[in-house]
DNA sequence: CTGAAAGCGCTTACAG
DNA sequence: CTGAAAGCGCTTACAG
């Protein structure tokens, strides 16, 4: 119930508590009797020092706050695993600040402060620039994970969605799908517009249209019922690209459950590459999320924002990578070879 | 850079510091006039009361350290997710103690004590009755998810993972199985191991013998590899349970590929409920894990632990539910059913 | 109801 | 290298 504080620790070690402070502090000066003997009470007492008092007076607190939506897509759990994984190499805490019903992102942008967080990382809700800023300003750095936002000192870092859309129109156009259908949620987040940006500019370049389904609940039985409407119609799209690989597979099960062959009817790209996606029942193609580098480059944009607060706002776009796995052909059938 | 504090607030109000602390400490004494002078002022400068400072002085913080390991399965963002709504909804703030690679239970349990949280809650990892018991004596609570330890006022809640256990056996044999396995973590986890003991005691009353594999990797091409491995045998077994979702889903998918019908030739069951087990591509047969009714007892042995540190510990296990999809038969096959 | 004082556990200049 | 002092931002008794 007491805590060992400090001050026991240099009453058994006979040093004063500054003397215990320096050896707990890196870089210090303290002679290697002092340390030996605070070490020593230290360990005794089962000394740790309060991160609470250390906080309240130092400068840097080693917390960072991520805020988060609800976690209902596989994809999430992986990108916070990554995080807290990077974070822990890092010796920083990590404090979540759920989204709210109300207001996600900027409640939890305000909570960060409460704990002088050395800065937040928001990778839900929408951002309002006046909260951003109203953070900066107040000395707390804002990361954004998976969009951006114009506004000064918020770094901001992303998968290319634009390119991995591309890289999906590419492949279908190539193989030789001419009916080109989007299943996304219909410009409801930053991702998903991205998305479409570049999956709707690469077919409208090669002269194909291109028809867009959204779905606004997550429940894979919704996704999978909008997709079963537009798979269950009189011409349907030969090439379907979804915004995510849990929309992917509900697609592919529409297919399978219309009487589509997948890839023979209708080829299906997703967006991730969770493991789900890898499965035997589905090996789907899609575009690999990389996680691993946004992850880096988040502790990248934290060191250098941490070491330099003014420097100006920076926003790193990670490339994605096309993974071809069964439901997409190989190439284009025969007859689209011919002119 | 500079933070509004309790003076500034004061200063623009007119009124002591002490004013603004009871302003806002719930069921303070302070007189209208002053309230409104006072949340006016805040309100103005932007106040928010730091809780580091708060945390250092009070009794209480408002915090709550998780201990959780690596989230490589689709259930650990379900549990999580559920949890911070939960604390959210509680006015709580929770902190993630990344398992670190070496001693994921421990070092989370002490790091719950440097930021003085109000209790920890440990879902991953071996806990050492030390260590718990360092803790309790340190006044920290601590509330096991998933598993129990006894050690006095360590309480923990989890699923009734041995009626989960004897509810897919009965289903098993009830439906004709006659060849039993289990596929799980050989014991490696305190789940693991009280599933088994509820499918093969449940079975060994019904004089059926329970053949185990053993999967040490989560990952799933292994598991795959495994299940195959069972299933290709020459007297392969008709009725199998998972200790996962993900291990039965991954069995399904190990039948399927050695042309095993399900649920004709083998039956199976996993464990969870997670929403890929009602995907179309399994509609998996399964035990559902009762996440929320979890996630509202560890909220109230919080309270009351928190209410009566003294309390003697408790263990809630709640009932798990059978979910019957189509990877079981209805009843026993008809020869089954004679003598 | 209200304010002055003390203190939570630490770190940071400042002398020595 | 080391210790005494001041202070981080708050809350908690204590008088009034």
């Amino acid at each position: 119930m007491t805590r060992v504080t400090i001050k026991d620790v240099a009453r058994i070690a006979g040093v004063s508590p500054s003397a215990v402070s320096r050896v707990f502090t890196d870089g210090a000066s303290a002679s290697e009797a002092t340390r030996e003997k605070v070490l020593a009470a230290a360990r005794d007492l089962g000394y740790r020092p309060s991160l609470l008092a250390r906080g309240l007076v130092g400068t840097r607190t080693n917390l960072v706050t991520l805020v988060m939506g609800r976690m209902n897509d596989p994809f999430d759990a992986l990108f916070l695993d990554e995080l807290a994984e990077a974070l822990a190499a890092r010796g920083t805490r990590l404090m979540l600040a759920s989204a709210g019903r109300d207001a996600p992102g900027d409640s939890g942008l305000l909570q960060a402060l409460d704990y002088k967080s050395d800065a937040v990382i928001v990778a839900a809700g929408t951002m309002s620039p006046e909260h951003a800023g109203l953070c900066v300003r107040a000395g707390l750095p804002v990361i954004l994970s998976g969009r951006v936002l114009d506004a000064p000192g918020v770094d901001s870092v992303l998968a290319d969605n634009v390119g991995g859309g591309r890289q999906a129109a590419d492949l279908l156009i190539r193989t030789g799908c001419r009916r080109l259908a989007y299943l996304g949620r219909g410009g409801a987040t930053f991702s998903d517009r991205e998305r479409y940006e570049g999956f709707s500019a690469t077919a409208a370049n090669a002269g194909r249209a291109v028809a867009t389904t959204a779905v606004t609940d997550r429940d894979h039985n919704a996704v999978f019922q909008a997709a079963t409407d537009l798979l269950a119609g009189p011409a349907p799209p030969d090439g379907l690209f979804a915004s995510t690989d849990s929309m992917a597979v509900a697609a592919v099960e529409a297919a399978r459950a219309v009487g589509l062959s997948v890839p023979g009817d209708i080829a299906i790209v997703g967006f991730n590459n969770v493991p789900m996606a890898a499965r035997r029942s589905y090996r789907l193609t899609t575009i690999d999320y990389p996680i691993s580098a946004v992850v880096s480059g988040i502790m990248d944009l934290l060191d250098s924002r941490l070491a330099d607060p003014d420097r100006p706002s920076e926003i790193r776009r990670i490339p994605t990578r096309l993974v071809v796995r069964e439901t997409t052909r190989e190439k284009a059938p025969a007859q689209e070879r011919l002119p």
